[in-house]
Parts: C-alpha cells; sequence; structure tokens
DNA sequence: ATACCATGAACAG
DNA sequence: TGTTCCTGGTATC
C-alpha cells in the first residue's frame, strides 16, 4: 500500500481526475468526486487513505484479492475483469478491483481508523515501543501478535511466517517469554524487509538476507522443507490461516 | 463449465 | 469458531 500510495501521489496528485465505477458498486460516491483534485495519498499498514478537495477521503484496503493497475498511456485499454473504481486524468488511469474496503469517509473517519492500528514499521511516525511493549506484556503466540494489526500494522501471513524463520522464533512462543532484544530484531528485520518489499513491488525474504537465493525464495512460508536446515516444515493452522515454521530453526 | 485456492478481516453466536 | 464477502488464476471435468 505505501507502494501504491507513492504511485499515486505521482500519478493523481494535484491533478484534475475523472473518476468512474465500472463495476457499479461505488457509482455515487464517483460522481461526488468526478472532476476533484487528489490533494494527498497516505497509508498506513494495510490502509490507503486518498485524500481530494471538499475533506472527502477514499479509504482502500485490497484485502486478500484487490488490486491497483496503472496505465500511463493517453488511451487506456477498457477495464480489465470486474473494476469497482477507475481514476483517469490526461496521462495515466488507475483502476481498483476486488477491494475489501473501498469507501468515501474524512478526516474522522482516517483518524478512526488509524485510531485501531498499531505502529507500521514503513512509517516515519511509527513507535516501535509500542509494539515491543505490547509483546512483552502478552500472554498470546507471536505468530498470532504479528498478524494482528494493532499490535503491529502492515504485517501478512507472509511476512510473519518468514520473518519469525529468520530470527529463529516458535510462532507459539507467548510474547512474553521473548526477550526485548528479540522483539526490538523482530521489528528492525519487518522495517528492513518490508522497505525492500516496497522498492521492490513484492516480498522479499530469503533471497534479500541470501543474495545466492532468488528473489522469491522463501524460507518457510508455504514450503514443504526447510530452505535453511532441509527439514520438514510444520504446517498448522492459528486463527483460521496457514502458520509455517521449521521445528528445527525455530525451537 | 466448474471447483478450488489464496498474501484479509468483519461479523454472528 | 465458523461463515461470509471480494477476484482471478489454475486445475479438473
Amino acid at each position: 500500500m505505501h507502494r501504491a500510495a507513492a504511485q499515486q501521489r505521482r500519478v493523481l496528485v494535484g491533478r484534475t481526475v475523472a473518476v468512474t465505477s465500472p463495476q457499479g458498486r461505488f457509482a455515487d460516491e464517483a460522481a461526488l468526486l468526478d472532476g476533484g483534485t487528489v490533494v494527498a495519498v497516505d497509508a498506513h499498514g494495510k490502509h490507503l487513505f486518498q485524500s481530494w478537495d471538499h475533506e472527502l477521503v477514499v479509504h482502500v484496503h485490497l484485502g486478500l484479492f484487490g488490486r491497483y493497475r496503472v496505465q500511463r498511456t493517453v488511451a487506456p485499454t477498457p477495464p480489465r475483469g470486474q473494476v469497482r473504481v477507475r481514476w483517469q486524468t490526461d496521462g495515466a488511469t488507475l483502476d481498483l478491483s476486488g477491494p475489501t474496503i473501498c469507501a468515501l469517509t474524512d478526516a474522522a473517519g482516517v483518524a478512526a481508523v488509524r485510531a485501531r492500528l498499531g505502529p507500521d514499521p514503513l512509517r516515519a511516525d511509527a513507535d516501535p515501543d509500542r509494539f515491543v511493549d505490547r509483546v512483552l506484556t502478552s500472554g498470546a503466540p507471536i505468530g498470532r501478535l504479528l498478524m494482528d494489526q494493532r499490535v503491529i500494522a502492515g504485517v501478512g501471513n507472509v511476512y510473519r511466517a518468514e520473518v519469525l524463520h529468520l530470527a529463529g522464533i516458535d510462532p507459539m512462543r507467548a510474547g512474553r517469554t521473548l526477550d526485548r532484544a528479540s522483539v526490538e530484531g523482530l521489528w528492525d528485520l519487518l522495517v528492513e524487509l518490508m522497505r525492500v518489499g516496497v522498492r521492490r513491488g513484492r516480498i522479499v525474504t530469503a533471497g534479500h538476507v541470501d543474495p545466492t537465493q532468488p528473489a522469491n525464495a522463501r524460507g518457510v512460508y508455504h514450503r514443504r522443507t526447510c530452505g535453511r536446515c532441509g527439514r520438514a516444515v510444520d504446517r498448522t493452522v492459528l486463527d483460521g490461516r496457514d502458520l509455517y515454521a521449521c521445528p528445527n530453526c525455530q525451537r
């Protein structure tokens, strides 16, 4: 989302934008925005906030299936698949499909969403101690805490599995049994990996830490065997999501 | 043509 | 805890 926000700043901010909803489910809102100007775009965790003139804000969360597609051409191709919103300027076209959230809100709505989110490793204003202190006082497994957007914003199933594998931490260990230094290390590792992710436009984990690995290499996520030691990876379900861990490397 | 699956999260009970 | 909602790529019939 931080990458999308940066892209939207380049392509939309300061321009007059035509807004439509080819799929129809954002038609009323699109009509309200159509012909207006985008003032700023910001992201916090998996949420993106697109601020318009007249105090309007478009709030987007991609969920599992959502995606943005951008075309930097004067003559865009017709919408591909179900397009919830199309933003069109004289030089570029941005399409949004499949979002979990796409809604019109205002500054108060943005504040309400952000109040529910933990610190985001990609934000300059993030307070890592809020994450660290929360983990160190929680009896919940670290594998759950990392997926809890109130504890830390932006981490999903891939980063959860990979960062715990790189740190050598068992996902089922309660947060309060970890050292402060280990939890600070998790935060720092997430900052590093997620920044690379924004730059590259994809999740890079094992491929970042070990340059001999291909960029798309994973240590445990969706793997049958551990990328480091070769042992069989434990695949279990935690809170309805697949959880991967190496029983050897993450004791 | 149909089934299934996935990097997410809200909601009912 | 189970159900529901997004979409589209791939596998299967």
